[in-house]
DNA sequence: GATGTTTGGTGACTTCGTCACTGAAGCGAT
DNA sequence: ATCGCTTCAGTGACGAAGTCACCAAACATC
């Protein structure tokens, strides 16, 4: 229990230097859940009371509008925290952002009251905290430079080399890039039959695999 | 010094209960700094080394582009503290958000040393910190939800009511409005005209009036 | 193999963003 | 006052993006 399970901490970058009563309460005052793919960790309504550290999978986390469409805010990886939890602990408003398990997930569950201690107590967990919060912040902002002043086909580039594996390989539904972008499933499907007609990619049925990586590059590069 | 200087604290909603010795900590070695109106209290290439609380004014945070746009992301409003510097001392990248006095300002700037004491020894300053935090970033969701998904001749006509004091006047050229809403000027120029087309408002050089506030609000509530 | 669901394709149309240019309004200096 | 400069707003043409209604192919299930 104890070599083992201390461990993890270790995983995040951050908090390597933590110190020794401050690990053991890390380790002894939390606990480590797994979550299947497509679990909705947080939600309306769903507020979760703890502060979760990612340790295994990906979690995804999006806006959902009244109009059916969504928009794709970031992802937290493993080795990261979900701050917006935290965030969303204090919320007097209801906020309408959730966040989904992309793949199994296993975190370290916080509890509230240990997440207090913990900032109370340690620096080093405050700079952790604090640096996750700044990074979320910006990624947000980067978010809204994108949708607000880039062009779709420079965005879908960008994100098309983004979720490409090595071997350029994606598996994902217009309708889903579409949530990546915050756009609507027929500007995708114009996008990428542009990107075919000039043998950029390839497409099949929930399928896009990249052909011509640099091209898409020189586009994702286009200044304005 | 005494009951004049403490007297800021209870200005701001959630420090009004602070414990005793905290509130000595925060007196004593904050200093009050006055700013002029159209100062750039943080930017690119300018990270400031404290956090302001504001005492006086209204501080508006915009993101710039590298094509000349720009975007109002919120205001910081007297009794409100300016938690994305706190972010921004810790960020590892720069980041291209701007925070200007709106008009002249006065804060209380507490340095970086005291404030993690503070939110180390009390847990009402965490409290403030963290639901200040929370408050940001569902502004940046609200934003993003509007510039994703909202028309913008609703988004206008939210701002007009928005800005607009009892009187119904804003003081406004059409390109700060479209700044106000991350668009182009030509696009608000057409809009405003169409207001004005239906009487709802009125315009002289720099200046929008509202007539018909109801007609607005009617169409601010238009879902879709 | 028949049926229903998911996914993608398409055309027509509206809304929004961009570009190039015009003219009007305000302001300061002489 | 009036000349010149700067800022602000109006315009038309066009390209890019979002919306709507509908269809067809691919897949899943029975």
């Amino acid at each position: 229990m104890t070599a083992e399970t201390m461990n993890w901490i270790d995983r995040f970058e951050g908090l390597s230097k933590l110190e020794a009563p401050i690990r053991d309460i890390l380790t002894n005052r939390s606990t480590v859940v797994s979550v299947p793919k497509d679990t909705i960790i947080f939600g309306p309504g769903k507020a979760p009371d703890h502060l979760l550290l990612l340790l295994q999978g990906v979690v995804r986390v999006q806006q959902l509008s009244e109009n059916g469409r969504e928009i794709v805010l970031y992802r937290v990886h493993a080795g990261e925290s979900c701050v917006l939890t935290t965030a969303c602990l204090l919320a007097y408003e209801d906020y309408s952002a959730e966040g989904i398990a992309e793949t199994d997930v296993q975190a370290a569950a916080i509890p509230r009251a240990v997440f207090d201690d913990l900032i109370a107590q340690s620096e080093t967990f405050r700079r952790f905290v604090f640096s996750a919060y700044s990074r979320r912040i910006t990624d947000l902002f980067m978010v809204i430079e994108e949708i607000a002043f880039q062009r779709v086909d420079i965005r879908l580039a960008h994100k098309l080399l983004q979720l490409a594996g090595t071997g350029g390989a994606i598996s994902a539904t217009h309708q889903q890039m579409a949530a990546e972008l915050g756009t609507a499933r027929e500007v995708v499907s114009r996008q990428l039959r542009e990107f075919q007609r000039r043998d950029w990619i390839t497409q099949s049925r929930g399928a896009i695999e990249i052909i011509d990586r640099a091209a898409l590059e020189k586009l994702a590069a286009t200044e304005s």
